[in-house]
DNA sequence: ACAGAGTAGTGCTTTCCACA
DNA sequence: TGTGGAAAGCACTACTCTGT
């Protein structure tokens, strides 16, 4: 099995026979299994391959090196975010903005209740300029930009309205304010204020922001 | 006492290749 | 086609030595 085999391979699982995929799902679950408790810059092909019943040579097959089962994982965990945030189908009207925040927020607290590892590992690989990681947080930044863009285009309480620009400006703001935050809760041991205050407080200020009631 | 260079040991990554 | 043993290569750490 040549390197560039195995980029194919970890990129293009479908490619795989049955006991291929199987191998490999194994080593995901593996990792994922680690990171319960393992730091992901601690993660190590030889640690995920014991874990997950096989050789480090087979873990090579399937993926590059430990940041590409990390990858792998991410896209996973970027897709359930993805496929949460569009059943909920939410923040399509001004007037509905207030539920929405909450079901919004609660559904994202949830996601990084879920993958708070990789998540955390996919914003600090975008930080520091990885342009795949960049990508997969930018796919799921650009779902709720878009519709946070839409709503303050519209704005019930902006007179004059805000023009195009300003207004993705504000809606990157709003984003980047409680993606990080989301990031912070499940790692900042030190905040006296509850998980649940702060989301309530988010829903309260993006409600303001966006339509405010009354 | 301290800083920097050199070295050995250890663990991990990666590849090759034989085998099922 | 898929797996894993073996080994080379690499990176990191701890330790020792040397000069200031």
């Amino acid at each position: 099995m040549t390197r560039a085999d195995a980029l194919f391979r970890s990129s293009s699982p479908h490619a795989l026979g049955r006991k291929g995929r199987e191998t490999r799902q194994r080593l995901v679950d593996a990792a994922a299994l680690l990171l319960t408790s393992t730091s992901p810059i601690d993660l190590t092909a030889m640690a995920i391959a014991a874990e997950a019943g096989t050789a480090s040579a087979t873990f090579y097959v399937y993926f590059r090196d430990v940041q590409d089962i990390l990858y792998a994982l991410s896209e996973a965990a970027t897709e359930d975010m993805l496929a949460a945030f569009s059943k909920l189908d939410i923040f399509r009207s001004n007037a509905r903005v207030a539920e929405d925040s909450e079901a919004f927020l609660k559904m994202l607290a949830e996601q990084w209740e879920r993958h708070n590892a990789v998540l955390y590992y996919r914003m600090m690989e975008a930080d520091r300029g990885d342009p795949r990681f960049t990508k997969l947080r930018g796919r799921w930044a650009e779902a709720v930009l878009s519709r946070f863009w839409e709503l303050l285009k519209r704005a019930p309480h902006l007179e004059p309205p805000l023009d195009e620009t300003d207004a993705y400006a504000e809606s990157i703001v709003l984003f980047a304010s409680i993606e990080r935050l989301a990031a912070a809760v499940h790692r900042e041991p030190r905040l006296t204020i509850s998980a649940q205050r702060i989301r309530a407080a988010q829903a309260r200020i993006l409600t303001r922001m966006i339509a405010p009631q009354g």
